[in-house]
DNA sequence: AGCACGCCGACT
DNA sequence: GTCGGCGTGCTC
């Protein structure tokens, strides 16, 4: 794998549009190979930077030598690199930032200038020439060294006094670097440095000791302390003794808690085994894309793990791709209980260590099978042969800053880069995808059938306007549902009643003057949490005491309007005193493995009622659950964005896809102010086909995606008038630009800028703009002329301007 | 991003 | 007159 380059083109993580090309001393020649990471010199600074290949002396300027090489194995591989670049370009983000965003965290160093005081500086102490700053300056360096930048901010002193006082001596800048340079984990271990023949005259320990180090080779000081306990002093005096040495070892961090029972595959019915034979009949022939549209129940876990059988068969990496945590974990049990260490596993919910313990058994080749969250798309596998995006119309693959790529998307990239087959999974398929079968992209693959034959709930619809007038809590649980829970609890069967909003009430207002009260740094109303005691805001985290006056005139008299899961918490709980009621949202589960504790109590029938937001919608499976009720089926629709039906489609689906899951069939009932909306019909009848072919015709009508795309600018910034400002010179010169082009002007489409549906998020004020039209190529073109053209509103530092690519969410 | 260079206002 | 603000430009 040594690659004897003598110049290197290399990337680095800073948001510069091109590589950079070093040159490498003989010395390090030896080391280096793509994918690995390179300490180089970059203006004055020392910066980490990635081998992306050969490069070349052009002779036009003098080429630095590169200063180490910073890793033993390279953290990608040569094959990646196409995909890299095609994402750097598509997402219009810098290649160093990309592999940045695609490596496990906590890998780029940077230095930074440490400022210590000097000898002179500690005499000038004893001077009474000093002024008052300069002498809080003085002490405080002389406590210790310190970052610039941390000095700087935590002390109010003007960057200009430090580098005079390194001017006059009192004071030493230098620079030193930051951030690991290996992530490898060691723990101390023990040996035997020689053989201690004969044993007898030592001590009862001592023998102990020696006969575990004579066992083995070595082994950890942790598990010997265990062994013998209270043996940790004796240890250490026996090594100094010189019969044994303890020193570290690299060790392997085992993010898997608990081992798995093997399972075997079961039967497939004719279904499942003509889904697997069709895809996997097109291994080794190229890149090929299929939409798996599975209902709820049938089986796709177990295609998936079939055709990744087959893949690993044919030396194929697999990637498989999950939406979220909970449901990776899931995922990942079954995968390690059919193909056990051959499963690695790459999400958030890992420590770095283990993350990066997981990335290098995959480069290592010691596991083909991937299973991870959206950045598990980056694996370093090589050329995969299979990707497996399953619940393809999650809006959790699209990431949310940084670089705003979609996992899901860019899988079908990968999968056509490596030729190798990609499959979208899902119950409830996106709008894009199905419209791609449509017209011939992929392929479709269907499961109509339920395994088991378990047949689907059935869902009634209840017109909650009827019922607008009622008080209290019969207010948002209408009668037929009051009476199905009833029923439920009495037959001993368990309910989920679901509602996307979390918290107490999402509207308090004044009711002496009507004011609302508001999050301080946003352009939003609080929330109450009355059981923390607070209001709280969704959007930026700010939180306040509650109960609490209106801030406008006063008043004490809050009227707390709006439905959240707290407040339907409460409601259940006055109806049905006897329940025993449980609430799964963000709330609840911050703390890690709450999820499962609460899907386990449920399991074990500790739980009558279920409460939860669209985190109970996700796939998970509730087998004793025959009642689901959708308390207010609307909240979705009413968003400010063109996929508000589809959303809403998709979660309804899925939630009412939860009922029934064991012997028992299910029940739904759907609560909505808008029964004949065809979303909430679709979701009645659990009917996709008719979801899509009502929606296309209203994105074809409006020229909306998947018929045209979008690339939508943000534009935010801390002073109101200068936001608003730079929106509109935007907007200006997007349309000036337009119109010099008669290609633009037929073909693109400039919505905006308008202000953004909050106006203000975190004390950022917001606009947007839409650079809508058909063609993807002539969109990009557009932005990025007109980017190059006015760099100076592009990376304006008071106005921050996003370029979002595909955009998921229009607020 | 960060760091240097360079050009205008309020202080010794 | 200088110190120090931050606009502009560059980093192999």
């Amino acid at each position: 794998m040594t690659t004897f380059y003598k110049y290197l083109e290399v990337a680095v993580a800073l948001p510069l549009n091109q590589t950079y090309t070093y040159s490498v001393p003989d010395s390090l020649l030896s080391l280096i190979s793509i994918g690995k990471r390179v300490l180089v010199p970059f203006g004055k600074r020392r910066i980490s930077g990635f081998i992306m290949g050969k490069g070349e002396n052009s002779g036009h300027y003098p080429i630095k030598n590169i200063l180490d090489v910073l890793d033993e194995s390279p953290l990608f591989l040569p094959d990646i690199i196409p995909f890299f670049y095609w994402i750097s370009d598509y997402y219009m983000h810098p290649i160093g930032e990309v592999i940045k965003s695609a490596l496990p965290g906590g890998l780029t160093l940077t230095d930074s200038i440490i400022i210590s005081i000097t000898p002179k500086g500690i005499k000038a102490l004893d001077s009474d020439k000093i002024n008052p700053l300069e002498k809080k300056l003085l002490i405080r360096l002389q406590q210790g060294k310190c970052l610039l930048k941390t000095l700087c901010k935590n002390i109010e002193i003007p960057g200009a006094m430090i580098h005079k006082f390194v001017n006059q001596g009192w004071a030493d800048s230098h620079r030193e670097l930051h951030g690991k340079r290996t992530m490898e984990k060691t723990e101390r271990f023990v040996s035997l440095i020689r053989p201690c023949r004969p044993v007898h005259g030592l001590s009862e320990k001592r023998k102990e000791i020696i006969n575990i180090l004579e066992s083995k080779k070595d082994i950890s000081l942790k598990t010997l302390k265990e062994y013998v306990p209270k043996s940790g002093q004796l240890i250490t005096s026996m090594s100094k003794q010189g019969f044994l040495s303890i020193f570290p070892k690299p060790v392997y961090r085992d993010p898997f808690g608990e081992s798995i029972v093997p399972d075997s595959s079961p039967e497939l019915n004719q279904e499942q085994s003509d889904v697997v034979s069709k895809a996997a009949a097109s291994f080794d022939k190229g890149f090929a894309a299929y939409l798996l549209a599975g209902v709820t129940g049938s089986g796709k876990t177990e295609v998936y793990m079939r055709l990744a059988a087959e893949a690993i068969a044919k030396n194929l990496p697999v990637i498989i791709l999950v939406p979220e945590i909970a449901l990776i974990s899931q995922m990942e049990r079954r995968f390690r209980a059919r193909f056990g260490e051959q499963v690695a596993v790459l999400h958030s919910g890992l420590s770095s260590g283990e993350r990066f313990d997981q990335w290098m058994r995959i480069i290592k080749k010691k596991a083909p099978i991937v299973v991870g969250a959206r950045s598990a798309v980056f694996a370093p596998v090589e050329n995969p042969g299979l990707i497996i995006v399953d619940e393809e119309h999650d809006t959790s693959y699209k990431q949310g800053a940084d670089l705003l790529y979609n996992a899901r998307d860019i899988a079908v990239v990968r999968a056509k880069l490596s030729g190798g087959i990609v499959i979208l999974g899902s119950a409830t398929p996106s709008v894009q995808s199905f419209y791609n079968v449509r017209t011939g992209k992929f392929k479709e693959l269907a499961l109509t059938k339920r395994v088991e034959k378990r047949p689907l709930p059935y869902i009634q619809i209840v017109d909650l306007r009827q019922t607008r007038d009622l008080r209290g809590a019969r207010r948002f649980i209408t009668q037929p549902l009051i009476n199905a829970v009833k029923e439920t609890l009495e037959k001993k069967e368990q309910v989920l009643l679901f509602l996307n909003r979390r918290g107490f009430a999402s509207f308090p207002v004044c009711a002496a003057c009507g004011e609302s009260i508001r999050c301080e740094h946003c352009d939003i109303t609080l929330t109450l949490h009355r059981l923390a005691g607070s209001y709280k805001c969704h959007y930026c985290g700010f939180t306040k005491n509650a109960p609490c006056n209106c801030s406008v005139c006063g008043s004490s008299d809050i009227k707390h309007l709006g439905l959240g899961t707290e407040k339907l918490e409460a409601a259940v709980k006055a109806l049905f005193p006897e329940a025993r009621v449980a609430r799964m949202d963000r709330d609840t589960t911050t703390r890690k493995g709450s999820i499962l504790k609460i899907l386990k109590s449920l399991r074990n029938r500790a739980v009558d009622v279920l409460i939860g937001t669209q985190m109970v919608a996700k796939g998970h499976d509730f087998p004793n659950i025959t009642l689901v009720g959708i308390i207010c089926a609307d909240l979705s629709l009413s968003f400010p964005d063109f996929r508000a039906g589809e959303r809403t489609f998709q979660l309804l689906a899925q939630v009412a896809g939860r009922a029934g899951r064991g012997n028992v069939p299910g029940r739904v009932f759907l609560q909505t102010y808008a029964p004949e909306h065809f979303s909430i019909i679709a979701a009645k009848h659990q009917d996709f086909k008719f979801f899509y072919n009502t929606e296309i015709g209203f994105r074809k009508a409006l020229n909306y995606p998947p018929f045209s795309r979008i690339i939508q600018l943000r534009i935010s910034g801390k002073n109101i008038d200068k936001t608003r400002e730079t929106a509109q010179v935007l907007g200006r010169l997007c349309r000036e630009k337009q119109k010099k082009n008669t290609a633009f002007l037929r073909n693109i489409e400039i919505l905006g800028p308008i202000e953004a549906p909050v106006a203000k998020i975190a004390n950022q004020y917001r606009w947007q703009m839409l650079i809508k039209g058909n063609k993807i190529k002539e969109l990009h073109q557009f932005t990025r002329q007109v980017g190059a053209e006015n760099p100076k509103v592009f990376n304006d530092s008071k106005v921050k301007v996003i370029i979002d690519v595909d955009p998921f969410f229009m607020s």
